[in-house]
DNA sequence: ACTAACCTGTAA
DNA sequence: TTACAGGTTAGT
């Protein structure tokens, strides 16, 4: 589910709430959602620490605790985090019940992918999968020559070269295509066909969509919801995924569906080059 | 570089 | 009944 712009919105929603509080009771309802470090479970890691901040890298959440302990949290396509002000039933799918000195954090996940990893902060980018991520693509160090350089000479679609988290970290399905139609470029090129102007054009492209992105709170074509359980509203300015089929808004062309890199992939042959 | 696997739900 | 879904990983 949740592609960059989601999992800032889940960050933000969520910081407001459970910043400063303490995790009184770990409940796991199906245990393996979570996953402790090295002989010490997740419960015994947990129980009794205090949430400090919560920081992103790429799609993965990493929820700041007291005594030097992280929680990595990857929400794949349906896992959701949600804080409630009051004790809460669990609804069907939730694995995981953090109570807190005020308030609940439940972890769903209807699809079951989705994981959360206790691990020591001084690990976190050396002992996790955060250690191979490409570069944030909204930070200002990402800039068109950076992106360029993590291209290299790969023989790859740029559709799949976007999609890779170890080239660039936070893109997924949907930003991908948005980003690739509004730069003007088929996701069928091979990267190494770009030239150094069709890079830049990309770049802005990328920071330009998932910004957009971030400020409408997400695309909540399915499932995805922030801390709050309340939907984004960027599904309303997609011009590309979701509407295979459709016309193109800008020339009016039926938008081609294709399947590449094992995705579905939309987008306008005449629009893009 | 592609496919299957991990899961459940929904829509065709 | 089958195909497909916002992701990632481990196999060919």
């Amino acid at each position: 589910m949740p592609e960059l712009p989601e999992v800032e919105t889940i960050r933000t929603t969520l910081s407001e709430h459970v910043s400063d509080s303490k995790i009184e009771k770990v409940k796991l309802i199906w245990a393996s959602a979570v996953c402790g470090w090295e002989d010490q479970s997740f419960e015994d890691l947990v129980t009794g620490r205090r949430i400090q901040t919560i920081d992103r890298r790429g799609k993965y959440l990493l929820i700041r605790l007291d005594s030097d302990l992280t929680l990595i949290a990857h929400m794949r396509m349906t896992g959701r985090l949600n804080y409630f002000a009051e004790k809460q039933e669990p609804a069907k799918h939730t694995h995981v019940v953090l109570s807190l000195d005020h308030g609940e954090v439940h972890f769903s996940d209807v699809r079951k992918f989705g994981r959360i990893q206790a691990i020591p902060t001084p690990l976190c980018f050396s002992g996790s999968s955060l250690c191979k991520l490409g570069p944030e693509p909204l930070e200002a160090e990402f800039t068109p020559g950076i992106l360029k350089e993590r291209f290299g000479k790969k023989k790859l679609s740029i559709k799949a070269a976007l999609l890779d988290q170890h080239v660039l970290a936070g893109m997924g399905n949907i930003y991908v295509d948005e980003s690739l139609f509004q730069a003007g470029i088929s996701p069928e090129r091979g990267v190494d066909t770009l030239s150094e102007e069709e890079i830049s054009k990309l770049h802005r492209a990328i920071q330009n969509v998932l910004q957009a992105g971030i400020d409408a709170q997400g695309t909540s074509f399915r499932d995805y919801r922030d801390a709050n359980g309340e939907k984004g509203f960027f599904e309303q300015a997609l011009q590309v995924y979701g509407r295979g089929g459709k016309p193109c808004t800008v020339c009016g062309q039926t938008l081609e569906r294709v399947r590449l890199a094992g995705r579905t992939t939309v987008y306008c042959s005449s629009c893009q080059k």
